[in-house]
DNA sequence: CCCCTGACGACGC
DNA sequence: AGCGTCGCCAGGG
């Protein structure tokens, strides 16, 4: 599959990250880094995971699987529970132990690997 | 129009 | 190895 967007242009950023973030397998987790990275904001990791911040205007964004670069759930307490995040990412069959996702690497989503691949 | 904030990441100490 | 700071960009007050 192609980039969704090489470049920001006319809409906000933000829809490519909901772009990005549907795409994200059932069963597999991405980071804030690699949407960056993707989108060419590499440096701006923090506007990935404001994007999200906002996803809860857009239907159908997997957010919860979405983790920072450590595979740590920092985005639960955005969920309607602060368990929430944890009980979906589990519905998926990924364990979660201490808000970390064990085994990160074997469920870890590159977009930028697996899109382009 | 200026100031502050924000679900991150990398580097420095 | 753990904690602290800076950089980064965009949106809201």
């Amino acid at each position: 599959m192609s980039k969704i967007r090489a470049k920001k242009t006319d809409s906000s950023f933000f829809q490519d990250v909901y772009a990005v973030v549907r795409l994200i397998p059932f069963g597999r987790v991405t980071t804030y880094g690699a949407i960056a990275e993707y989108l060419g904001t590499r440096l701006s990791a923090r506007m990935v995971g404001w994007a999200l911040n906002c996803s809860h205007t857009q239907p159908n964004i997997p957010a919860h699987r979405v983790v920072n670069r450590k595979g740590m759930l920092t985005g639960k307490h955005f969920f309607a529970t602060p368990t929430q995040m944890q009980e979906l990412l589990e519905a998926e069959g990924i364990k979660i132990i201490n808000d970390q996702v064990q085994n990160f690497e074997q469920v870890f989503w590159n977009p930028s690997k697996e899109l382009e691949l």
